[in-house]
DNA sequence: CCTTAACTTCACAAATTTCTGAAAGAAGCG
DNA sequence: CGCTTCTTTCAGAAATTTGTGAAGTTAAGG
C-alpha cells in the first residue's frame, strides 16, 4: 500500500498472483471449482488473455492434468477457447472475447429450466392451493428475470460499443482484436 | 400426465415429493447446500409458506441436526425467517415474504466486493496494460449488472403489485397474509 | 424450581471431491 | 514412419464436506 510496487518495465508479480489468488476464491465463494477459478483468473490477469498450459502450470502450481480439467470445465461453460499456437504443438487457452455475453447466456438457460420445473410442480399441487400460487408467482419471477437479462446484456453491448466507438477517435483500429 | 393424480381433498403427495427433490436438485447444482435446498423447496412446496423442524425432518427424512444446519444457512442468507408457534415451544421456520428481493440483495453485494477487487486487481497490473483494461471493463460491466439489477427489482415489485391490484378487486384482503 | 420438549452443538463415520503421478493418446517434425 | 512434445485419462491418496447420534443448552409449563 505504501509503495508504488512495479518497477520500471515489470509489474509486480507478487500483487498480480495476490490478486488472482483473491479473485479466484472469490468465485470459488461463489460455487466454481477451485482450480476453474484459478485458472480463468489468471487469464484474466494476463496481457493477451491467453496462456498454455505450461504457463498455467507454473504461474499456479499445479500439474498439467489440473489444468486440463479446469480447462475441460471453463472450455464447457464457454468461458474459454482453446486453439493452437502456430508453429507448435502447443494449445493456447484463450478468455472469449464475448466472455460475459456467453456466461450470462448460460445462466439464462437455468433460469428457463427452474421455471419449467416450479410450473409442473404448481400443477402437482393443484391450481388453487395457496403452495401452487406461491410457486406460479415464483416461476413468474424467473420469467421476468430472464427476459431482462436478455435486454440487460444488449444494453451493455450498447455501452460498450458506446464507449469502445469515443476510443475509435484517436485509436482507429480492428474491434475483434 | 394421464392421470389428475389429486384425489379429492389430499393432493397427490409423491407428486409434491417428486417436485420439491427436483427442484432441490437444480438449486443443488447451481452451488446451494443440499440440505438447504431441500428444506427451501420443502418450504415452497407447503401451503402456509411455513413448517418447523419436525415436519421437514419427517417429510425429508432428515435429523434434527440436519435441519438445524440448513435452517442455519438459509436464515444468514435470508432467505427464511423463524418465529415460535404461539402456545408451544416449538420454532416455525417461514419464507421471507419478501424472498426474492432479500435473495438477490444479497447477491447484489458479492457483485460489489468482486468489483472491488477487480479495481484493486487493475492497479497492480499498473494502468496502461492490456490486462489492467481487461480487468477494469469487467469491473465495469459488474457495476452496470450492480446498477440494472436495482432496478429490475424495483419493476418486479412493481409487476407484482400490479397483478396484486387486480386481485384485490375480486379478493379484498390483507396482503401480509 | 424441576421437568420436559425442542433445538443446537459436537465428534465422528461415511461419502464425495480434488489433485496428483503415471501411463496412454494425439500430432507435428525430422 | 518413428521420435518427441504436449495433452488427456485414469486410479488412487489426501483433503474436504456432509449428515448423524448423542450430549448439551435453553426455556416453557407445571
Amino acid at each position: 500500500m505504501t509503495e508504488g510496487a512495479q518497477a520500471a518495465g515489470g509489474r509486480d508479480a507478487a500483487a498480480v498472483d495476490r490478486f488472482v489468488e483473491r479473485f479466484a476464491a472469490e468465485l470459488t465463494e461463489a460455487g466454481m471449482q477451485r482450480m476453474a477459478s484459478r485458472v480463468f483468473a489468471a487469464l484474466l490477469a494476463s496481457d493477451t488473455g491467453s496462456l498454455n498450459a505450461a504457463e498455467l502450470a507454473e504461474r499456479l502450481q499445479i500439474s498439467p492434468a489440473a489444468v486440463s480439467g479446469a480447462i475441460r470445465y471453463l472450455s464447457q461453460v464457454s468461458m474459454v477457447g482453446r486453439e493452437r499456437e502456430p508453429g507448435s504443438r502447443r494449445e493456447r487457452y484463450r478468455l472469449h472475447s464475448e466472455l460475459w455475453y456467453e456466461t450470462f447466456t448460460r445462466r439464462d438457460q437455468v433460469l428457463i429450466r427452474w421455471q419449467q420445473t416450479l410450473r409442473e410442480g404448481a400443477d402437482s399441487l393443484g391450481p388453487g392451493t395457496p403452495a401452487a400460487q406461491r410457486i406460479s408467482e415464483t416461476a413468474e419471477f424467473f420469467a421476468f428475470l430472464h427476459a431482462e437479462m436478455t435486454q440487460i446484456m444488449d444494453r451493455w453491448r450498447a455501452h460498450k460499443a458506446d464507449r469502445a466507438a469515443e476510443q475509435a477517435t484517436e485509436t482507429v483500429g480492428d474491434p475483434e482484436r
